[in-house]
DNA sequence: CCGAATTTGTACCAGTCGGTACAAATTATA
DNA sequence: TATAATTTGTACCGACTGGTACAAATTCGG
């Protein structure tokens, strides 16, 4: 019938702002169809597998976007500097709080079973790879992993109580913290 | 019919591992009649709110349990041994790392403008009575609101990446560590 | 400009959703 | 034991769920 602009590509943001705002069970296609303008008829073209798929390409584009400016910066750039773009890249990726991480938000109900390994990945290997640029920094393996996982769950963390407080504010306090805290 | 041994105050611990487990969308009736045994009789003769006045009561029965052993006594115990106790009763809570925050799950998507009331309030009650006991050890108050707030959302991001990488001995390490840095 | 391939809207499906109605069964009161 | 109040199972409701089928519309290759 018709021939929109929309690639596959563009869609994917799209409907992961829906799984986002409502999560996996309350992202109903209405809704996604609602946001993204695209009839079923699209969608399924797109998604022959359908929610799922939808989902899976969402968690995907989430983990390409971290590992680019994020964990691949981490293992190569300088230590130092590739943390403090971390910091930033991270506050700008969550709006300053304004936005909730979905791949956590996933974790924490049913849904973490059916993507247990796109959500096991995302944070084991930026924990990972934040532990990398701390060894080679200087810091000792042990201290290193400790200190990686403190800065991830606390991002997670600040994420969540930013929201539930409705205080946006709450979530730029917390990485300062966390940041001087890491000591890098 | 039938007259069981249940009543309403039996039933809402049962209730709230149905949401806990599958969120508010994703806790359908079919599964709560399941969990509980009770036909949707029951359940609207106790809950004639249905759904919602569900979660409201789950919410309470968590709300009253946080009061009773971590807030209260943060408020007019000891402060060092209200801390103390505030960890210990943590750690039991969440089973260790094994079992997720009902309150922090609901904040992260839709759910939460239902129950902002509840899940702001269990919040900021806890920062404030944890806060309060700091200030009576004789931190300042500006700092002690940072460590209160710092200890909170740690222990919601603990929760939160302990599921996502199925290591619940990730929490008990990450309590630890926020232990110490309270210094109390 | 024509035919093939792609893209899309719409109607429809069975299943499940939360919720209601109500009679039957059970318990409590006397 | 008679009767009133409580508790419960079940059938049913309209709405919505994710998903399928398919023809019409559009775009693209020649």
């Amino acid at each position: 019938m018709a021939r929109t602009i929309n690639e596959r590509a563009d869609v994917v943001p799209l409907i992961a702002e829906v799984f986002r705002e409502f999560g996996y069970e309350g992202a109903s296609l209405s809704r996604i169809t609602e946001k993204t303008g695209l009839g079923k008829g699209s969608l399924y073209h797109f998604f022959p597998g359908g929610k799922e798929e939808m989902a899976t390409a969402v968690l995907a584009d989430v983990d390409q976007w971290f590992e680019r400016f994020v964990y691949e910066p981490l293992r190569q750039d300088d230590p130092a500097s590739a943390v403090a773009g971390m910091w930033a890249a991270v506050d700008g990726y969550f709006r300053s709080g304004g936005r909730v991480c979905l791949v956590g938000a996933f974790a924490l109900d049913g849904t973490r079973d059916m993507f247990s390994d796109a959500i096991d990945g995302y944070f084991r290997r930026w924990i990972e790879a934040l532990r990398d640029a701390l060894v080679r920094h200087g810091r000792g393996d042990k201290a290193a992993t400790m200190d990686a996982e403190e800065a991830v769950f606390g991002i997670q963390g600040a994420l969540v109580l930013a929201r539930a407080l409705r205080d946006p504010s709450l979530f730029g306090r917390a990485l300062k913290r966390l940041q001087l805290r890491l000591g890098v």
